[in-house]
DNA sequence: TGCTTATATGCGTATATTAGCATATATGAA
DNA sequence: TTCATATATGCTAATATACGCATATAAGCA
């Protein structure tokens, strides 16, 4: 029996990529790292453009925060959210531009 | 307040979108995947090979075959996958490429 | 200090997911 | 038909997840 010659996923490997994929698998994720794709926002502006509650918002940006696909600055009593990982947010786009041409 | 002039996601890429990374976001699936880069495998070999149990394996595979992310075709009693969805293993790769040089 | 605004977070509930066991189904051979 | 092998599937328990409410925390200002 011939079996796969690709290398073997290790551990490390695996744990990290479906930790990427595991919190892109969430629509509302989706829409708050793509309405971050170009600029930043205040927490408060995500809620009220894609109509969800603040503690929503505020709970799924702590998600991603704590894997590195957002960043956040404070600016007086407003804390500025903005995407922290080229690479996901590529992965992003190419899935729906797959998604268009469908 | 100056808003994102990204073109908005419809229902219809955000389902697409979700559904193809939550698929991607489970461990066994993303190894289940991975080994069937190459070329098809039965249900037994990746269950051998990826020591896991027959039912779970099946499980898995009928969850990606409802999503198009594998194919399979019968030769007897056996049952042959493969992937079906280059974009999606593209996808997979280059994420799994990102996570070595982290 | 007291008040307001912005954000974070603990908790509970509803729901979804994973995977294993047991069993059903399908095919082929005797 | 009976048996063996390969795969699929119904059911269940354990676990994880999403999210809303209520409240805590933090910063700024009067």
């Amino acid at each position: 029996m011939k079996y796969n010659t690709e290398p073997e996923l290790t551990e490390a490997q695996l744990t990290h990529v479906s930790q990427i994929f595991k919190a892109l698998g969430d629509p509302t994720r989706i829409r708050i790292l793509h309405f971050l794709l170009d600029q930043e926002y205040s927490v408060n502006e995500i809620a009220e453009k894609l109509e969800l509650h603040q503690s929503t918002v505020s709970h799924q940006l702590s998600t991603m925060k704590k894997i590195r696909l957002v960043k956040s600055r404070r600016e007086g009593t407003t804390i500025y959210y903005s995407h922290d990982d080229k690479h996901v947010i590529d992965l992003l786009t190419e899935a729906i531009n797959h998604a268009c041409h469908n």
